[in-house]
DNA sequence: ACGATTTGGTCAAGCTACTTGACCATGACC
DNA sequence: GGTCATGGTCAAGTAGCTTGACCAAATCGT
């Protein structure tokens, strides 16, 4: 693989994933919501029984300062709650509310219609097959703001 | 491909982009250049024959505001020159330094060892199916800061 | 058991990379 | 040749992050 293939590989990548956050974004938007990009990001680690502002933080590979200011605007737009953590007395607990649930479920849904436009192109097939060498590629990775 | 699988597929994207682009920017620190991830992209276009303040823009899908702020930055660097556009005298063609060209083929060198490392693990057949089907998802949409 | 250190969280201030808005100079179009 | 479009810059504003300082609760060492 020659050298200019290697940044133009990258470039894909990033038009790709641009791509994709945009039209989520304007799915959920359309589906009456407002929020930005790390929202969805963010929903994806509270639904699984809510979540600290320093898991966050690392979920999304950001400061806990900055989780910390990303949970006041969703708490300040009805979709999480700060509860306090029945384990830790240091910690409280982010948990999504009803709205929360809602918002998450277009997300997901504007995320399947997105991705939809894509099997179109390529196949079910080889979607899958791109999500799986993705996955192998960058496991767990934090999900930085891309360039 | 349920809901929840294409937010995952984007969270993966994002993943992967990321890692790359961090990958090579520090490839190219390590080289001895001082930048930041945007200078590769818009090197890239730059390269064939040098570019317009607003092309540039296009291409990294910004205003052209943004673009010459960075025109800026690249130019009080040393990468780039300002210069008369040979057939507008309202434009101004951009144009690589030898320092420019440097820290371009950097730039490659180190985009070429981060997906090296990504060869080692898929093999040089998956990586080349995966720039494939990037391609044909997202052909050649602006670069837009992925988040 | 208790002082020292670590960990979870917030407050405050600062900065970077973008945006919008205003403007000028040149080119394109009847 | 006047009108509008286009390329570029200057200026000001903003979003979303950062670093630094700090407090309270937990954990560790002795």
């Amino acid at each position: 693989m020659q050298n200019s293939e290697a940044l133009a590989l990258t470039a894909a990548l990033l038009a790709a994933a641009g791509d994709l956050t945009r039209r989520i974004n304007d799915g959920v938007e359309a589906r009456g919501f407002e929020g930005r990009p790390a929202y969805g990001f963010a929903f994806t680690r509270l639904a699984r029984g809510g979540a600290t502002v320093t898991e966050l933080a690392t979920h999304l590979g950001v400061t806990k300062q900055a989780a910390s200011q990303l949970v006041d605007e969703l708490v300040r737009k009805g979709y999480v709650e700060r509860r306090p953590h029945p384990e830790d007395a240091r910690a409280r607990l982010i948990v999504l509310t009803e709205r929360g649930w809602e918002c998450t479920r277009a997300a997901e849904e504007a995320a399947a219609d997105a991705v939809r436009a894509w099997v179109e192109v390529l196949g079910e097939g080889d979607v899958r097959l791109l999500y799986d060498r993705l996955v192998r590629i960058a496991p767990y990775g934090p999900l930085r703001p891309a360039w």
